[in-house]
DNA sequence: TCTGGCCTTGACGTCAGGGTCAAGGTCTAC
DNA sequence: GTAGACCTTGACCCTGACGTCAAGGCCAGA
């Protein structure tokens, strides 16, 4: 099958799949006229580098899990190597994980206590008696 | 002060300074000879974005805080853009940490059963009247 | 006066993962 | 024989937040 094919069959665009080519992930034989030849085979490569992608893998550690089908391995995470890159992901995961939910407190710390000092700031504004408003912008001049 | 005095006050570089005034959002005044020219407020400015930076806020996501520094309250998180922007980044993170924890579990899953895959291979390459091993590559010609 | 350090603007590079266009070759159907 | 769909390479564009370099201005100390 040419390129369009392949890349309609895959859900993405002939662009993508020369680009993965310039990176020697998915090379392409080439017929008579030049054009670029697929098979089935290619098409269950390219299926692995996306789903790998869609779970957040860069391209580069996509290469073990396509090296791995390419050298006849039922699935491409049967090899070592595929099995390396899985546990530095979920090492990855566990650790940005950490990091965001950490972030989150602190965002969610401020974001609390941000409102309750704009609360008192309103109630001291609505009180007759408070301190002056903070009239920032927009004051008539002729007041 | 100077770029250089306040980049290495607030702990970045003077081309970040300059990046951050072709946006708008950290301008300097000059002095006669075109040097730039900042005081004591720029960097609690400057301190402020570098701060939610660190949070994961993009540039365009501090202006608030900024301007509402800027505009004389005592603090960045005063003004209710400031709160809109908390409350959006909360959601953000939350949606971000729940995506990546559940790409976590199937990939923790993924590791288990490959390697339980490996596992069962290895103990039947051992075993002698195990299936065919799959000698995939580097196989002597003369075997 | 010279040297070294700071400053200026402008322009290009980086990284990933492609999008988009141009100019042209190929193939199929009518 | 020609229109239209497909293919080719090459080249430039995009995002974000800067890094890096070039070429030159300004200023303080020896």
């Amino acid at each position: 099958m040419r390129i369009g094919e392949l890349a309609e069959r895959a859900g993405t665009t002939t662009r993508t799949l020369r680009y993965y080519e310039s990176l020697g992930l998915l090379p392409a034989r080439r017929t008579g006229n030049g054009y670029r030849s697929y098979d089935e085979e290619d098409l269950r490569l390219l299926q692995q580098i996306r789903t790998l992608r869609d779970f957040g893998f860069e391209l580069e550690e996509t290469r073990p899990f396509v090296e791995c089908l390419r050298s006849g391995h039922p699935a491409g995470d049967s090899c070592p190597a595929s099995l390396e890159v899985y546990r530095r992901k979920l090492a990855e995961l566990d650790e940005c994980i950490a990091r965001l939910s950490a972030i989150r407190e602190r965002v969610g710390t401020q974001l609390a206590q941000a409102e309750r000092a704009r609360a008192e700031l309103e109630a001291a504004a609505t009180a007759p008696e408070g301190a002056p408003e903070p009239r920032c912008e927009l004051t008539p001049p002729g007041q």
